[in-house]
DNA sequence: TTTGCTACAGGGTTTAGGGG
DNA sequence: CCCCTAAACCCTGTAGCAAA
């Protein structure tokens, strides 16, 4: 047995009429031309007045010489009523909102160099245009994100095809390759030699991510065939936060995605902590790309936040 | 499972009548 | 005379139920 969902006056027989009639009472004080305005018969006015009056319990209106007055407790049903009329109207707006995408939740994934050069604009975008839209991103790897999206837990994210998974299942509009940069703490001896010291590269810590993803196979391959033997003493971790606070505090060197090397060497003119080291060779991940399930429809308002991100990145698709 | 009948509830109208 | 209420009636949708 579900409980009811309301009480007291609804429950015993209050109707969206009776509200109606009662704001147009406070208005006209006249039971005819309250039931113009409902576009209803001056006595099923009449009859609908009355049954309010009993459904509340309470003398609600009298009669006088040139119409209706309403009681106090009369006048508080209609200034209630008035308000709960209004809220109803705001509810249609609210609706129509929702439609057009300008109310809702998006949940939406980024691997992390992208996060920073895309998501975060058009996040700045999101929040100008669409307001009332709650957005959601997670930060991971293209695995995990593409796993998410197929559980339904993404609307769509910033990435490449999860391995291990269908690719027919996902929907993919390719933007570029992610540029990577080299980052070392400001001060780091290598900063000071000319960048064709390639060699001397592996005789420092790095700081990876674990094996077998894409940024280390990336960065490896492109060491080997640059000619330059892989380091040796090598910290793998998954953590960025400790990647970074490890290339502040030693010598070591770590690869991370341009975009964010980027942010940290400019650190907005105070000084840096961590600089860009310069090599004379460039490190580039696989294409990225906006990914989607294929045929799954987005909701309202995930689609504007798609397109807002499409508009984002649209300028680095290979051919613009 | 579908169809057809009946009864009834809900929301309205029309008509008649009463009070200041 | 104006405006309200009461009573009778109408229309529509649907629940309940028996028959096909």
């Amino acid at each position: 047995m579900m409980e009811p969902i309301v009480s007291g006056l609804v429950r015993r027989g209050l109707k969206l009429s009776h509200l109606k009639l009662f704001a147009a009472l406070s208005q006209s004080g006249q039971m005819s031309i309250a039931a113009k305005a409902l576009a209803i018969s001056q006595p099923a006015a009449s009859r609908l007045a009355a049954e309010a009056a009993h459904i509340a319990g309470a003398v609600l209106y009298e009669r006088t010489n040139r119409g209706v007055e309403l009681t106090p407790a009369g006048q508080i049903l209609a200034r209630r009523a008035r308000r709960m009329l209004q809220e109803i109207d705001e509810t249609e707006r609210e609706l129509s909102e929702a439609g057009a995408g300008k109310l809702g939740k998006v949940r939406i994934g980024s691997v992390t160099g992208p996060s920073v050069e895309h998501m975060l604009p058009a996040v700045r975008q999101a929040r100008l245009d669409m307001p009332r839209i709650t957005v959601n991103i997670e930060v991971g790897t293209s695995d995990v994100l593409g796993e998410a999206l197929l559980q339904g837990n993404l609307d769509f994210y910033l990435g490449r095809l999860p391995t291990g998974q269908d690719k027919r299942q996902f929907e993919a509009s390719f933007i570029g390759p992610e540029p990577i940069s080299l980052i070392v703490r400001e001060g780091h001896p290598l900063l000071r030699l000319p960048i064709q010291a390639e060699e001397r590269l592996s005789e420092f810590d790095w700081v990876l991510p674990f094996e077998a993803t894409l940024l280390r196979s990336t960065v490896e391959s492109t060491l080997l065939a640059r000619g330059i033997s892989l380091p040796r003493k090598v910290l793998n971790t998954s953590s960025f936060m400790l990647t970074v606070m490890t290339v502040s505090r030693t010598n070591a060197i770590a690869p991370i995605s341009t975009a964010v090397a980027d942010f940290f060497a400019e650190n907005f003119g105070a000084p840096a902590a961590i600089a860009k080291l310069p090599i004379a060779f460039d490190i580039e991940v696989e294409a990225y790309a906006l990914i989607r399930m294929a045929g799954r429809e987005l909701t309202p308002a995930a689609q504007a936040m798609y397109d807002i991100v499409d508009a984002e990145v649209s300028h680095k698709r290979p051919g613009f």
